[in-house]
DNA sequence: AATGAATGAGAGTTCATTCAT
DNA sequence: AATGAATGAACTCTCATTCAT
C-alpha cells in the first residue's frame, strides 16, 4: 500500500476499510485485516478511532459527507425542482457507479451492523434526506409538484426507489449501466406508474 | 410459554425466534435464548432445524409464505391493476401493523445477516416481486399504466417505496398509523410527485 | 437387518456395534447409529446394556471370549509348546483375517477409548495373556524354550509382535495375506533376529 | 508456572500439554486447561498452533524428533548392528523412563485420538521405523542377523516388543525399572524364545 | 419389551482491544 | 506515533441418556 503513504493515516485507514469490507464482507473484515490493508499495525487504528464502530461511523460520515457536498454543488443554482431531482438521482447513481466498492459497502455490508450502529448511520443520512425535503418543498411551492404531497412520504418514495435501484444493481454485480437508468427512474418518480397521461 | 404448548414445536420455535429477535436484536438472539422463549431445550431446536441459519431461513419462508398467500387471496378477482396495487400496499402495511415484532425482524434484524443468508432470503422474496410484476404487466396491458414502463424499474420503485415506508415506521417505534398511509402512497406511486395534473 | 431378527437382541446389538464402529470409526459411532444398524430403537439398547461403555466392554468380552475359547480348542492336546505357539499365532491371524471389521475395531477403534475403559479391556485380555504364559511355562519346562526366559517379558514380545503385525496389516487396508505371515513370525519369535545359527 | 517463562511460548505450551494430558487424560485436557497449565490465555495457544489437533501433532513431532535425533547420535559410529539394536532399546527405555509423563502421553493418551490424527502421528513415526530398518539391513549384510529375515516383519517384532514393554510398564504405574529390562529384551529379540542354543 | 422425542451439559475457537516497548 | 503479542469472554451444536406412552 505504498501509494497510500501520502494520505493522512486517518483517510488511509478509512479507504482500507472500504476495500476490505467490499472484498471480504462486513463480518469477515476484522480489525487486523483492515490494518494489514492499510499497511499499519492493529494498534495504530486505535490511535485514530475510538473503536471499530467509530471507524465504521467515520467511514460512512466521511463518504456520505463528500456525497452530499458533491450533490449540493451540482444542484445549487439550478432553476427547477424537477431538474434538481434529476441531478440528484443521476449523481447518486454516478458516484456509486464510479466507486463500486463503496456501493457494495453502503448498500450491502454496512446494513449488517446492529441496530445501534444503524441508528447512528441514519443520523448521518439525515443531511441527505433533508436535501431531498428541500427539493420537494421547493417543487411544491413552485407548482412543479402536487400541492397535496406529503413531503415525508414523498421523500421515502424517492429514497426508497433510488436505494432499491442501487441495491438491485449491486446484487446483480454491477452488470448493467446504473447511470443510464436515471432518466427512467426520474420520469417514474415525477409521473408515476400511470405515466402522467392517464385520464382520471 | 404454556399457551404455546398446543402448537406444533416447529411453529412454536419460529414464533419464539421472532419474539426473541424483535426484543433482543439479531446478534443478541442466541439459540439458548430462543429455546428458553420457546419453552424447549436447546437441543430440541436441532431436531427441527439443521442449524441456526436454517431456523432463520425457515422463519422468513414461513412468514413470507403466509404473506404472499394472503395477498394473492385478497388481490385475486379484482378488476383493475390499480386496485390490486392498492390492496397490495394496504395489506402489506396491515399485516406488518398487526405483527409489529415481525416487522422489526424483517425490516431491521434479518438484514444484519451475512451475504449468503441474505441471498437465500432474497430467493424467498422472489415470489412477492413476481406478484408485483404480474400486476404491473396487467396494468400496462389494460392501459392503466404507461406503455413505456420498465417493469423491473417500476417494481423497484414500488418495493423500494413500500419497504422504506415500513422501515421508517418501524424505526419510529410504530408510533403512527401505517395502514392509514396506504392511500397516499398508492396515489404517489400511480401519479408521481407531479400529481398527475402537471402540464409538461 | 431382517436376517438378524433370529439372533437374541443382545448379540444383534453387539454385532451392529462392530459393523458401525468398523465402518464409521469409534467417535462417529453414536448410540443412535448403532441402534439403527441393529434395527432397534435407541432406548432399547439401554434395556440390554447399562450404558455405552458397558456395550463396548460387552462387545470386547463376547468377541475375545470366543477368541480365546477357539484358540484353546485348537491348542489343547498338541505335543509341543513350539507347535502351540505356532497355532496361536496362525489362528490369531486367521480369526481376524476372516472378520476384518472386527480387526479394525479391536486394533484401531477400541483403543481410542479412555484410560478407564481400556483398563477394563485389558482385564478381559488377561485370559489370553495367561494362555500365552502357560505355553511359555510349558516350553521352558520341556526344554523347548530358554531356561533363563523371563516369562512376562517373553509374553510381551509375543503379544507385542502379533499385535503390531496385525495392526500394520489393518492400517494397510488388509491388502496382503496375514495368515501367510504366521510361519515367518513364528520362526522369528523362536529363533530371534540372529536366526538361531549365529555363533556366539 | 513461573519457571517456564524463560522458554519460548511454543515449547512452553507443548510441555504444558504433556503435563496436562498425562495428569488428566486426553479427553479431559481441554484447551483452557492446557492454557492455564502453560500460564497463558486460551487465545495465545492459537497464535502458535492452528488448532488443538495441530498442537498435538506438534507435540508428537517435537518430542519424537528429539527422540530419533538422540538415538542417531548414540548409535552412529557403533561397530555392530547388534550393538546398535541394544543402544536403541536401552535409550528408548531410558528416554521414556526419565520423562514418565511423556511416556503416559505417547503410550496411552495419544492413541485415543481419531484415525486421522493417528495417521499423522504414524507419519512422524516413520523416521523411527526407518532407523530400525537401517539397523536390520546392516545386520543382515554383516552376517549378524539371519539372511532370510523379512525386514518389515522383523521391524514389527522389534517395535511391537519395545512398545508393548513400555506400555505395560506405564500401565503398572512405572513401578519397576524399565531400563534394566533392556538386556533381556535385547537378548530375546536376537536369540528368540529358544535362546539360540536349541538344536533344531 | 419397545419406542423415540426431548433433554442439557460441555468445549474449541475468534477477534476487538490493550499496553509494554 | 507506532507496534503487535497477548488477552479472555462468548456461543453454536452434539449426543448419551431418560421416560411417558
Amino acid at each position: 500500500m505504498k501509494d497510500q503513504s501520502q494520505k493522512p493515516k486517518y483517510k488511509q485507514i478509512i479507504d482500507a476499510a472500504v476495500i476490505t469490507i467490499a472484498e471480504n464482507g462486513y463480518h469477515q473484515s476484522q480489525v487486523s485485516k483492515i490494518a494489514k490493508q492499510a499497511g499499519v499495525a492493529d494498534g495504530t487504528i486505535y490511535l485514530y478511532f475510538k473503536n471499530k464502530e467509530d471507524l465504521l461511523i467515520s467511514l460512512f460520515q466521511e463518504k456520505m459527507g463528500q456525497f452530499v457536498e458533491k450533490l449540493r454543488e451540482v444542484i445549487d443554482g439550478k432553476a427547477s425542482a424537477t431538474e434538481k431531482l434529476y441531478l440528484l438521482i443521476e449523481n447518486h447513481f454516478r458516484i456509486l457507479s464510479r466507486d463500486p466498492k463503496l456501493a457494495v459497502v453502503t448498500q450491502l455490508e454496512l446494513r449488517q451492523t446492529n441496530r445501534e450502529l444503524r441508528a447512528k448511520i441514519n443520523g448521518i443520512l439525515k443531511n441527505y434526506l433533508r436535501l431531498m425535503d428541500q427539493i420537494l418543498q421547493e417543487g411544491i411551492e413552485k407548482g412543479e409538484f402536487s400541492q397535496g404531497l406529503d413531503i415525508r412520504l414523498a421523500r421515502q418514495m424517492i429514497f426508497g426507489t433510488i436505494d432499491e435501484t442501487v441495491t438491485t444493481w449491486v446484487m446483480n454485480d454491477h452488470k448493467y449501466d446504473l447511470v443510464g437508468l436515471a432518466p427512467k427512474v426520474h420520469h417514474m418518480l415525477i409521473h408515476g406508474l400511470g405515466g402522467g397521461d392517464e385520464t382520471v
